[in-house]
RNA sequence: GGACAGAUGGCUGAGUGGUCGAAAGCGCCCGCCUGCUAAGUGGGUAAGGGGCGAUAGCCCCUUCAUGGGUUCGAAUCCCAUUCUGUCCGCCA
C-alpha cells in the first residue's frame, strides 16, 4: 500500500507546527505560501475526519454486537439492533463527501508551498543572484569556432536531414561523430560506475504516469513531456525510471547511502522559443545523459550533495575541460529542491559556460510521494529517504565543449587522453 | 492479441459473510534454560492517518492488488481495472 497519497510538498506537521518557519523558507523562494488558509482548512479536515471517525466507531461497534448476538441465537435482539444503524449510516453518507471534498482543498493547497531551500542557500532572485562557488583549469585563449560549424567541417552531424526526418530539435550525429557520441556515453557510464562506486542500471525509456507523479514531473508539467497514446511517457531524465525503483519500499538503513547512475536518452518538449539556445546541439528534444541517483540517510544529505557535485566535476577534470560551479540562489533554485549546484563547462565556441549537470539535493521531497523510506533499526518507525541527483553529465553539451576546446590548427580534433581507449582513436582528422 | 488460473502480513501459506488485522510455519526481537554452540521453551513481531497524553503509553479510523457496489457487517459475494503465472498465436 502507500504511493502518491496527495500532492503535498512537505509534512502537513511541519507545515502545522512550524508555520512562520515554512512562510518565510518559501518568500525565499519568491513564493507567498498560503500558510493561514492551509492552516484553516488543515483544522476543518481533521475535524471533520474526528467527526466522521466517530460515527464509524459507533457504526462498527453495533455490527459487532450484531454478530455476537446471531451467534448467541438471540434474533430478535439482533434485529433491533440493526435498526438503530440506519441514522448512522445516513450521518456517514453525508458527511463522507464533506471529508473527501476537505481533502482535496487541502491538496490544492499544499501544491502550491515549495520545498523549503537550506540554511546555507543565499538570498536571491533570479540567476543573476546566483554565486559561483569555484572554477576549474583556465579558460583557453585563442580563435574558436562554434561547434555546429566544426561538425559541418568534418561531417560529424547532419543537421538537415534531422529535420527532414524528425523535425527541428533532434540531430543525426554521422561517422567519427556518431562514434564520439558513443564513446562518452561508455565513458561517462564507466567512470561513474567503475571510479566512483555507482551501481549501473539501465532503465526503460518508458514510464508509467504513476512514477512521473514520484518525481513531481505530473500532474504540473505534462507539457513538458512527450506522452503516447498509452499511459506511458518518454522520460525526460533517467531521474525519473532509477528514483522509482524504491517506489513504495522500506529499505535497510545499513543500504544507505544507495548510489546509482544510469545511462538513457531524455526527451523533451521544451515547448521554449527558439533563440541563441537552439543553435546546434545545445538544446534539443532528445538528448543523451549519465544521471546520478542517490538515496541517503536525512543527517547526512548535504555532506553527499557535496560528494555527488564532486563526482559530476571529476569528469570534466578527466576530460580537461574548463568548468565553473554555481550554487543556485532561493528564488532560482525551483520548487523541488532544497540546494543546488550547477555545473558549468566553458564553451570557447559560444564564449560562455553551458550547464551540464544540476546536482541537487531535494531532501524528503520526492521520497514522500514515492513513498521511499528506511528503517533505522528492526521495529523502529519508517523514516523517509533523502533523495538527491545530479547529472554526471549531459553529452551533448561535452561533445560542445570538446569540438570546441579541442580543435586543432589544422582543423583536427584533439581526441582528450580518457576518450581514447573509447573512441579508438587520437584524433579525428580535419577534411 | 486469445484461453485459463491467481493476487492475503518480511517470506511461505490457510481462510468463501460476523470478536479475522487475519491460523500455521519460517524469519526477526525480548526473556528463560544449557558450560559455549545447536536444540528446547515463554512472549512479542504490518502500515498510514487522527485524537489524548506529549521522551513512554493509550484510544479511534482506514488498509487482505486497485476502484466501485451489495450488506447492520466483506479478505470472503457482485462489477470494472491493473498486475503475475501457464498454454496458444505473433514478433526484434
Amino acid at each position: 500500500m502507500g504511493g502518491y497519497n496527495g500532492g503535498e510538498m512537505l509534512d502537513r506537521k511541519l507545515i502545522r507546527e512550524n508555520a512562520e518557519m515554512v512562510r518565510a523558507g518559501a518568500l525565499r523562494k519568491g513564493v507567498d505560501a498560503p500558510v493561514d488558509e492551509f492552516l484553516k482548512v488543515d483544522e476543518e479536515w481533521r475535524a471533520s475526519v474526528a467527526e466522521l471517525e466517530s460515527y464509524k466507531s459507533e457504526l462498527n461497534s453495533i455490527s459487532k454486537s450484531i454478530g455476537q448476538l446471531i451467534g448467541q441465537g438471540k434474533k430478535e435482539e439482533a434485529e433491533a439492533a440493526k435498526q438503530k444503524t440506519s441514522d448512522i449510516k445516513e450521518a456517514i453518507k453525508e458527511l463522507e463527501p464533506k471529508e473527501r471534498e476537505l481533502e482535496a482543498k487541502l491538496q490544492d493547497i499544499e501544491l502550491k508551498f515549495p520545498n523549503l531551500p537550506h540554511d546555507s542557500v543565499p538570498d536571491g532572485k533570479d540567476a543573476d543572484d546566483n554565486v559561483t562557488i569555484r572554477e576549474w583549469g583556465t579558460r583557453p585563449e585563442g580563435e574558436f569556432l562554434p561547434h555546429y560549424e566544426i561538425a559541418e567541417q568534418l561531417g560529424l552531424i547532419d543537421f538537415e536531414r534531422a529535420v527532414k526526418v524528425s523535425g527541428s530539435g533532434f540531430a543525426v550525429y554521422t561517422g567519427a561523430g556518431a562514434k564520439l557520441q558513443r564513446a562518452i556515453i561508455n565513458f561517462l557510464a564507466d567512470f561513474q560506475s567503475e571510479k566512483r562506486g555507482y551501481t549501473e542500471v539501465w532503465p526503460p525509456a518508458l514510464v508509467l504516469s504513476s512514477s512521473l507523479v514520484g518525481t513531481g514531473n505530473l500532474p504540473k508539467f505534462a507539457d513538458d513531456l512527450y506522452g503516447t497514446v498509452d499511459d506511458l511517457w518518454l522520460i525526460p531524465t533517467a531521474e525519473v525510471p532509477v528514483t522509482n525503483l524504491y517506489r513504495d519500499e522500506i529499505l535497510d538503513a545499513e543500504q544507505l547511502p544507495l548510489k546509482v547512475c544510469a545511462y538513457t536518452p531524455c526527451f523533451r518538449r521544451e515547448a521554449g522559443a527558439a533563440g541563441r539556445d537552439t543553435r546546434g546541439i545545445l538544446r534539443m528534444h532528445q538528448f543523451d545523459k549519465v544521471e546520478l541517483v542517490k538515496y541517503v540517510l536525512p543527517e547526512n544529505s548535504y555532506d553527499e550533495l557535496e560528494a555527488l557535485t564532486n563526482d559530476a566535476e571529476q569528469v570534466l577534470q578527466a576530460l580537461g575541460l574548463h568548468y565553473r560551479v554555481i550554487l543556485l540562489c532561493a528564488g532560482d533554485m525551483g520548487d523541488k529542491g532544497c540546494k543546488c549546484y550547477d555545473i558549468e563547462v566553458w564553451s570557447p565556441g559560444e564564449q560562455r559556460y553551458l550547464e551540464v549537470s544540476s546536482c541537487t539535493n531535494f531532501e524528503a521531497y520526492q521520497s514522500r510521494r514515492a513513498n521511499i523510506r528506511f528503517r533505522r533499526e528492526k521495529g523502529a518507525k519508517p523514516e523517509f529517504v533523502h533523495i538527491l541527483n545530479g547529472s554526471g553529465t549531459a553529452v551533448p553539451r561535452l561533445l560542445v565543449a570538446i569540438l570546441e576546446t579541442y580543435r586543432q590548427p589544422d582543423g583536427s580534433i584533439m581526441i582528450p587522453e580518457a576518450l581514447r581507449p573509447y573512441f579508438g582513436a587520437d584524433s579525428i582528422p580535419a577534411n
